[in-house]
DNA sequence: ATCGATTAGTGTACTACATACACAGTATGA
DNA sequence: TCATACTGTGTATGTAGTACACTAATCGAT
């Protein structure tokens, strides 16, 4: 694996990479880091952007992301759908910033600091606490959508914990993945239930429809296996969701470890 | 964890379930399972409910999913809007059509029958790569839809390999979650790619609109560790994306093994 | 063979939404 | 003080999804 070294990436290089992006996603970057020239004249606004962002989290927390309207915002802050417009230039540009607003902050590493396997599946949990809480966060492309300030927040906050691993760049950009695609991938299923809670379903309504789907395999023959699996009696106590992520987690966990110690 | 059996579940408990569900989701699944009773008088039909889904896919293939519209699919078949509502009662209900049908197959299982391990690799690229093949799937809300078939049919493929693990059903069941999460999480940003590339995005443009915001940690206070993470040289080439999730998946199932093998 | 019931496809109309545009009123710098 | 720049509003337009009523086609029963 050894090599000659690449130079380091400088901000500079990135700064003049992003001159070459769409301008149209240029501009819904610069309004989530806040790059916009204030102006001077004119009446003062009766908003900010933050008080829109704020308005529409609490309509896609209260009934979800559908009800999330130009017009449901602004007449829930008492001024007209094109009001909005001054302060988002569109809806897009506004979801951007309630996905990064929504994401909110990662929890703050306790002192004294602990080992960096106990503090990755603390940033998980959290990370998956915070999806279910705000379920309709996974209802928008998170990897598209430019990258805000809350993101990168989380990103510090793993890394920073990585970084006690003692691997080398590249190999905790690795480990990073894998425990971000986890933590996302397995929360899937905890975050439709939240959805299905926050329209008002039961949950008892919402295994029945997923199960009902499952049910399906059992005796076809084109799903042998999996009807076996089905069908199968548990030993014991079934697993709660949230217990089978952490067990998931520490699996993962193990594979990281077994990497870093083989280092 | 020995305690007593509990009584192995039926497909009756779970139709007996599903006769609790909202009637609109009941309605959603019996669309995807066929469960239609076929009319006999009247004129015969010009279409089929698969003529209106491959329709709508090959407009999501070469358009993306907006483009995706009553009018548009109905259009590219030749009939009016309102015709596709003989077959679909609403469009949701063909989205939840398409996604099963998007799916497709997952690959058959190679004779001879390999170590579990190179199977379930096998199946997660192949997850991935019909992830990055229809990008548009990863906009709609996977879990929450009605499951179909072919949903089905993934799973069974999974299972089928994780059985040769020998572990339990319940444990089968976590480690299912541990691969699929892993491999839908981690897909993501080869999702975002494939989206970009779709949209006539160049590789250049979408890796320039990524870093741009990374870019933005590159000396801010507030990102430290990131930062130092960014900038710091690199060892050699680096990784492409299929390779880091590959190496990403030996991770996992090393967390995986680590476990069959103590059970 | 005929007739009434049932169903397929069409045309029209209505609603919800995002958003372009022009205008009225307001604060500020020259 | 006044021209400028800006905020919020009202109106209008285009795009979707879909309800509804109508016409035409087909089949079962008489």
């Amino acid at each position: 694996m050894g090599g000659r070294k690449k130079p380091a990436l400088t901000r500079d290089d990135l700064i003049e990479a992003s001159t070459r992006i769409d301008p149209d996603l240029r501009r819904r970057s610069e309004l989530l880091w806040d790059d916009r020239a204030q102006p001077t004249r004119g009446p003062k606004p009766g908003l900010t952007p933050g008080d829109v962002v704020q308005a529409a989290m609490q309509i896609a927390d209260a009934e979800g992301l559908s009800a999330v309207t130009m017009h449901a915002v602004a007449a829930s802050l008492g001024f007209t759908t094109m009001a909005l417009y001054r302060y988002f230039p569109n809806k897009e540009t506004l979801l951007d910033a309630i996905v990064d607003a929504g994401l909110g902050h990662p929890p703050r590493v306790t002192e004294p600091r602990g080992a960096w396997r106990d503090e990755v599946a603390q940033w998980s949990r959290a990370k998956r606490a915070m999806l279910c809480a705000r379920p309709w966060l996974a209802e928008l492309p998170f990897v598209a959508a430019p990258h805000g300030p809350n993101w990168l927040r989380w990103l510090e906050s793993v890394i920073d914990s990585l970084a006690r691993t003692g691997l080398n760049a590249a190999d905790m950009g690795e480990m990073l993945s894998v425990i971000d695609g986890y933590t996302r991938g397995a929360s899937d299923t905890a975050i439709s239930l939240a959805r299905a809670r926050a329209r008002g379903t039961s949950d008892a309504q919402w295994a029945a429809a997923v199960g009902a789907d499952l049910g399906r395999a059992i005796g076809d023959p084109r799903f042998p296996t999996f009807s076996k699996f089905l069908t199968s009696p548990s030993d014991g106590q079934p697993r709660t969701m949230d217990a089978s992520f952490d067990f998931g987690l520490e699996r993962v966990l193990d594979g990281i470890e077994r990497y870093v110690n083989a280092e």
